[in-house]
DNA sequence: GCAAGATACGACATAATTGTCGTCTTGTCA
DNA sequence: TGACAAGACGACAATTATGTCGTATCTTGC
C-alpha cells in the first residue's frame, strides 16, 4: 500500500498544521485545486509541486516520489533519533525523546543521541521532527522552570509572542521571541532577567515550543 | 541564469544518450510532448517527472528543482549521506551510519541513505566522509568475516597492502590491494579464493578500510 | 548531392487541469 | 441551540496539456 502524491501533500500540510486555504494561498493556487490533489483526483505539475514543497518545508524529492527523507537533514534532530513514520501517522499519542541540552560551549554534542535520557508521551504532536528538552536555568520562571520539559516543533513557523528554543552563536536559550526587521528580541518571563536583542543572522535556529510539561 | 525543468530534462536525456523518441517511449508519452517540455512550452505533471527521472537515472529532486546532485555519486559517498558537521567537530567519539551494500546490478542505489540501517560508534575517526559497511561474503576470512562491520575512509589514499573496498565494474569487493602500473591486484586473505587482477580504469573507486568491528 | 535519422514545429481535436461558485457535512464552542 | 471554521464535492467555463499528423530543418555519412 504505497502513498500517492496527494497523500504526501496532505501529510506535509498537516505536519505543518496548515489548513487547506492557507497552504493553497501560499502556493498560489485555489483551495479546490488543493483538495483535488489531496484526493488524488488530479495531479499537480512540477512547478506546483515545488511550491508545495517550499510552503510545507518538505523535501521535493519526498513529495514527488515518497522516497528519501521527508525533511532536510540539517535541521532535523531526527537523524539523531527518529521514530518510524508508521508509528505516528495514525497515532495521536506519541513518544518523544527527551534530550538534555548540555552546557553551552560543548556545542558539538548538543542534542546528541547519547544525551537522550528519557522519553515523554504527549498527544496531538504531529510534527515528525518534534522532540523534547529538559530546561536548565530559570529565565522563564515562573511559567517555565528549571527541570521542566518542553516539546519543540521545528516544522512550525515561530511568530511574535511564541516561546522558542533559540540558539544564538552556539548558546541555547528558551525565550519569548519578538521579530522586528533584522532583529529578534528575546524576552524572558522572569523580571529578574533583562530582555536581549540579537541579530537574525546570529541565530542558528529558532524552534517553537508547543508544549510544556512540569513534573511535580 | 537558472535552468528550467525543460532544460534539465534535455540535459538528463542527452547525458544518457537517448533520442527523444526513445525517452518518450520509456516514459510512456509521445515525442511531441517531450519536445514541448524540453522547449519549456508546457510543464509536465508530477508522475511524468518521476518517469523521466527513472528513465534517465537522475535524481527526481534535481530534475524538479535543479538543486542537489544530478546523479548518485559513483565515487564519493558524501552526498549520499553525511552527518552534520556539528556532530563531529572536536569529537573523538563519532557515530557513523552503517550502509548495507545492496546486490550488484542495482548500482545506482548502492550506499543510498535509504539503506542506512544502523549506526556504529567508533573513536578516532576524523574523516568527515567516513562511514561503515556490513561485510558480505567470506573472501577476507579469517581476518574479516561475513557480517562484520568495517569503517571506510574515502578521504585517505590507499597504498600497497591496505585493505580496501573496491568497486570493479559495479561489483563491490573487500580485498587487500597491490598497485602495479595500470593494474591493481586484489588479494583475498582467504586461501580458498584466488587473487584477481583488474585494470585501473575498470575500478570505480577504492576506499581504504581503517577499522573493523566484529560482533561476538 | 542524397538518404536517413534526429529534431522542430504548426494545426487541430481530445483530454486533463484549474478557477469560480454554490451547497452540504462535520466538529467545535459559546 | 446557533454560529462558525474546515473540509468535501458537484457543476460549469476557461485554460492548459496531450496525442496525432504533416511538414520543415539540420546534421552526418556515403
Amino acid at each position: 500500500m504505497k502513498s500517492t502524491i496527494g497523500d504526501r501533500i496532505r501529510e506535509a500540510r498537516e505536519n505543518k498544521e496548515l489548513d487547506q486555504a492557507t497552504l493553497a494561498h501560499k502556493a498560489n493556487i485555489v483551495t479546490r485545486t488543493l483538495q483535488r490533489w489531496e484526493k488524488g483526483e488530479q495531479i499537480p505539475d512540477g512547478i506546483s509541486i515545488t511550491k508545495i514543497a517550499k510552503a510545507t518545508g518538505v523535501h521535493p524529492h519526498w513529495l514527488l516520489t515518497g522516497e528519501g527523507e521527508m525533511y532536510d537533514a540539517p535541521v532535523r534532530p531526527s537523524n539523531v533519533f527518529q521514530l518510524p513514520n508508521t508509528f505516528r501517522r495514525n497515532a495521536k499519542l506519541v513518544e518523544l525523546p527527551i534530550m538534555s541540552a548540555v552546557p553551552a560551549g560543548k556545542l558539538a554534542t548538543n542534542f546528541h543521541p547519547d544525551y537522550v535520557d528519557d522519553y515523554i508521551a504527549v498527544d496531538d504532536v504531529r510534527d515528525p521532527q518534534a522532540f523534547a528538552l529538559k530546561v536548565k536555568g530559570n529565565s522563564m520562571a515562573p511559567r517555565i522552570e528549571d527541570g521542566d520539559t518542553v516539546v519543540v516543533s521545528p516544522a512550525q513557523e515561530p511568530h511574535n509572542g511564541d516561546v522558542c528554543v533559540v540558539r544564538v552563536n552556539g548558546e541555547d536559550t528558551l525565550k519569548k521571541v519578538k521579530f522586528e526587521g533584522n532583529y529578534i528580541h528575546l524576552i524572558p518571563l522572569n523580571p529578574d532577567f533583562e530582555p536581549v536583542t540579537v541579530r537574525k543572522k546570529d541565530v542558528n535556529f529558532c524552534w517553537k515550543v508547543v508544549k510544556m510539561v512540569k513534573e511535580l
